[in-house]
RNA sequence: GGAGAAUUGGCAGAGUGGUCGAAUGCGGCAGUCUUGAAAACUGUUGAGGGUCACACCUCCGGGGGUUCGAAUCCCUCAUUCUCCGCCA
């Protein structure tokens, strides 16, 4: 969430930012203020009462002491009054201070200068494409078909044991999977990025810190029994190990990378486009996660950006950058770039990578900081990408490979599947 | 799942109703001394709100209660440890 002081500080540039995202935030933002207004108000008034009443009871207490019962009894009924009084301010003040937080939920982060307006995809710009796109054979096959011919997934066995949108790979489908994980964090850690197993359920607390509750409740699968949400990321667990957390300065960057399932409801999709593994309820991933100072996060950023490029170069996929406009960038964000392969047999690009900056929206809320120069606590930086969603690279990896004699694999990949085709 | 003990500042650890935001030690920072370092000595060192700055307010695992007054008493939840049960 954005703090009050910045928004205080930057009125104009806020209104103007969230326009981007389709947002007239005028009346928000001057609720935000009169509301802050308000609580500081009351908070005022409530500090005078109670340290009215400290006061007064330091001195019964003395009193006390002295033997003076009598004067300290009469004292006493003084005290009544006050507390009457500082409980309906306080009860005020937490009615104010709940309203405000729940207007501030609802504010999405404030886009980067770079963020082109607009209302969906169609509004994102391209900036970025390399590798070239295969022809393929005649009789080429999207992947949900190739999966079946080479009995590498089953989608129906998913079906029959949980339902849609849970695929089970079999085989050197498998293989291939896990050869995906290993060479996906082999990549990161070479990078710098400490690698975590994490914990695939987690708590109210966690899921609020990256903003997932109290917006986006829907989209994740509840244990009601036990309160706990199964994760749609990896970022829910691994940002939320800085939660609560000031680091030193020194201690910047941190890099987490961690595999993980992924759970979603994707409650409301079908059709076409979710074929096969385009869309799923459970599909694995693996994250990548930086804590940056503030003054170098644009340069991580960058960073992350030319590490996906690396990994997509290696893998000889061909792919393309967006930069997200204004609409299509998430709650949390300030600049998002998505990463899509073409999937040569579907005729379409996949997105299979979203790298964000999240500033200190998500800090703020995780209460993440750090020490800076002056010995202050400030709020750090957070930044997140896929590297990569293994669905999608998977079936551009099936269609763009597919020859007559079966499916070629990725060089780099070999040495971690151990076989050269599936056939 | 059952029984018992615990949870205090970066860490260790005192504090069982008022003068405690909290002793002491370690660590951190600044200084003295030193060619430099170490040692020694001196000072300083939690967070949030509020203020031009003070004042002032809040926070001793979370929430609630008793009391004029709570780190201290009561209730409740969470976590940790020990014993028992179960178990990959």
């Amino acid at each position: 969430m954005l703090q009050v002081a910045f928004i205080r500080e930057n009125k104009e540039l806020v209104v103007e930012a969230l326009a981007k995202r389709n947002i007239n935030a005028v009346e928000m933002i001057n609720d935000v203020l009169t509301f802050d207004e308000d609580r500081k108000r009351l908070q005022t008034e409530l500090d005078n009462t109670l340290a009215e009443s400290n006061s007064l009871s330091k001195e019964i207490g003395n009193l006390y002491k002295s033997g003076d019962a009598q004067k300290a009894n009469a004292l006493k009924e003084k005290t009544s009054i006050l507390k009457e009084t500082s409980k309906d301010l306080s009860d005020l003040l937490n009615t104010k201070v709940e309203a405000l937080n729940q207007l501030l939920y609802k504010i999405p982060n404030v886009p980067h200068s770079s963020v082109p307006k607009g209302n969906s995809e169609e509004d994102n710009e391209e900036i970025y494409k390399e590798g070239d796109i295969p022809t393929l054979h005649d009789g080429a096959l999207p992947h949900w078909e190739l999966a079946k011919k080479y009995d590498i997934i089953d989608f129906e066995l998913g079906n029959k044991i949980t339902g849609a949108g849970f695929p089970v790979y079999k085989g050197k489908g498998a293989r291939l999977q896990r050869a995906l994980i290993a060479y996906f964090l082999d990549k990161n850690t070479a990078a710098g990025y400490t690698e975590y197993q994490l914990p695939l359920m987690v708590n109210e607390a966690s899921g609020f810190g990256t903003g997932q509750l109290p917006d986006k409740e829907g989209q994740m699968y509840h244990v009601t029994e036990d309160n706990l949400y199964l994760i749609p990321t990896a970022e829910v667990p691994g940002t939320n190990i800085f939660r609560d957390v000031v680091l030193s300065e020194s201690e910047l960057p941190v890099g987490v990378t961690g595999y993980t399932p992924c759970f979603r409801r994707e409650a409301g999709s079908y059709g076409a486009h979710v074929r096969g593994l385009n869309r799923l309820h459970q599909f694995d991933k693996v994250e990548i996660i930086r804590v940056e100072h503030p003054s170098n996060s644009y340069k991580a950023f960058d960073g992350m950006i030319d590490h996906v490029k690396d990994i997509l170069k290696e893998l000889k996929l061909p792919y393309r950058i967006l930069r997200l406009c204004g609409g299509d960038t998430s709650f949390a964000a300030a600049l998002t770039f998505d990463f899509e392969v073409f999937s040569t047999a579907q005729d379409r690009w996949l997105e299979i990578s979203s790298v964000s900056n999240f500033e200190t929206f998500q800090a703020n809320r995780l209460k993440l900081r750090f020490k800076n120069s002056e010995g202050k606590n400030e709020l750090a930086h957070t930044l997140n990408g896929s590297s990569l969603a293994l669905p999608r690279v998977l079936a551009g990896i099936l269609e763009n490979y597919q020859t007559e004699d079966g499916i070629v694999i990725p060089e780099v990949l070999q040495p971690y599947t151990g076989f050269k085709i599936i056939n």
